[in-house]
DNA sequence: CTCTTTACTTGTCATTTGATAAGTAAAGGG
DNA sequence: CCCTTTACTTATCAAATGACAAGTAAAGAG
């Protein structure tokens, strides 16, 4: 397989993941939070607990602005801030009951989107599908350094 | 497969994606245009030629938003418009020589990324790979009905 | 006990972005 | 020819975002 092949294939695969993504969360986002702000839950919902300076690196955006808009998802109670047991600087950030029901709709909604999508697939290819998920995930789709 | 499973890896998978393509088009946007700009480069870059109207509804940007954007680009000299020889309300957009010369050096940089990230698998290992990317844009990541 | 570093906050400002109202010009239908 | 629709433009405004300067409080090093 040629290196410069593959690229081709990649960067066509993940324009393709972004718009595919884009097309099913489209709309799910409440007019109560902001874009960035919907990003943060999104992130909390699968990496929780945080604490800011992890969402600030993950997300790329600076710490002030970060603690900005934590605070004000903090506000519209979306999530709740925790002091840390061993480091009395750090705060644990993670979703409140309502921010938790609030990106469960998102989720129930995306699932439906994405059953509707593969409605048509047959069990047995569901599976292939599972195990290229998992390949490419471990290969290649991998935070730094998994071994 | 359990569909509900097979949605949990989706989500995984998809923020990987994300997270991943992020991390390597990092610090390549040049500061010379902003990023719904470079968004906009991107997507040319792959899709050209482009009307107005198309980059409008797969950006989910309004028409005037995208109107305004394409005219501070091409001020910047980074595309061109070229007007449709059948229907005299529309515009192609292309990337001018300036453009493709800037998402060429984008490209590579992302390309050297890649190998860097690939460089430890095998050969074998690779095909498996660009096969898994084949299937899953194939049967998952595609636009609106393929066939 | 200092000094430095880390984690986070507060405040401020410019720029970017999104939304909307109103307009032009060509295409298409009847 | 008139009317409607399509494709795009211009202008304006508010909100969101990004960048930076300065500050607090705790942790850690020497």
């Amino acid at each position: 397989m040629d290196k410069h092949a593959l690229f081709q294939k990649f960067v066509a695969f993940t324009a393709a993941v972004h718009q595919v993504s884009n097309e099913m969360t489209k709309d799910l986002k409440p007019d109560t939070v902001t874009s960035v702000q919907y990003k943060i839950l999104e992130y909390l919902a699968v990496s929780q607990p945080a604490t800011l300076s992890d969402i600030s690196e993950c997300m790329h955006m600076s710490m002030p602005n970060t603690s900005r808009e934590l605070r004000k998802l903090t506000e519209k109670q979306f999530c709740e801030k925790i002091a840390a047991a061993d480091d009395r600087r750090k705060q644990f950030i993670r979703l409140s009951p309502k921010g938790e029901a609030l990106m469960n709709g998102v989720f129930a909604q995306a699932e439906a989107r994405l059953e509707e999508r593969i409605r048509h697939i047959p069990e047995e290819e569901l599976e292939s599908i599972g195990q290229a998920l998992d390949l490419l995930q471990d290969q290649v789709f991998h935070g730094p350094k998994p071994g």
